[in-house]
DNA sequence: TTTAATACATAAGAATATTATGTATTAATA
DNA sequence: TATTAATACATAATATTCTTATGTATTAAA
């Protein structure tokens, strides 16, 4: 089984903000620097969102109307958090089903089988 | 089931590469106008590769010893014929395999499940 | 006390796509 | 037969989205 220890950076690319808003759908509530984290830990390292990537992009959500801030403070460091707006909870899921479908067209494409070995190994 | 009719640019960012040589590996011989078709055909539309991204992306591919050019003459038009190079059969098993590990972690990030009926549909 | 981790942000630059434009041949249609 | 559509290449201007670098500041660990 062929394992690879990180993704080249064009693979990565287009996928960020579904991964965000997914994830978003899921834990509720979220910070930029919780997300980066999250990810890192759910792909073994993999993908790894910097954080030239990361803000521009949940600044970019936030004009959209896609996520809501709240500022919290921790001590006197400070923390954003996220969440989805309605229109976020619509864009999701219609993000996800493009990226399955995509998903399934390039499989056909690709000529290739998914491996549920890998899958598992991710956990 | 979920249809969608093309898919946001940028989901397919990333991939063109990873298509053409995985095509031309499968054809052994293609000319840049035929891989657009193609394409097409076999994604029923929903991905339709501009040749503003292909054609550069193939004089990129040469440059970097992935694919050996031919030149023939269909009456008076041209056709380019790309063929991959020892190091382009390399490089699709490559690329094709992270992409296929690519996929298996997104499946398990956005916590979906593949539906082989959407992949006969392409057909 | 210095380094690493946490937490935000933005700017310069690179990569890769879209859109538009250009040339030219050949087939189809009005 | 004249015009449009399809075939077939190419490149330039622009947009998007990422990487890399830099900056500030707090808190925890070595």
């Amino acid at each position: 089984m062929y394992i690879c220890p990180m993704y080249s950076s064009e693979l990565i690319k287009g996928t960020l903000k579904t991964i965000v808003l997914k994830l978003l759908k899921e834990q509720g509530k979220m910070y930029g620097y919780e997300i980066t984290q999250r990810v890192k830990e759910l792909t073994n390292d993999k993908i790894q969102i910097t954080e030239g990537a990361l803000y521009p992009t949940l600044h970019s959500l936030e004009q959209n109307g896609e996520l809501d801030t709240e500022t919290e403070y921790m001590g006197k460091r400070v923390r954003k958090y996220y969440t989805l707006t309605k229109q976020g909870h619509i864009t999701v899921d219609l993000k996800v089903n493009e990226f399955v479908d995509f998903m399934n067209t390039m499989k056909f494409l690709l000529d290739v089988e998914l491996k549920m070995s890998n899958v598992q190994s991710n956990r």
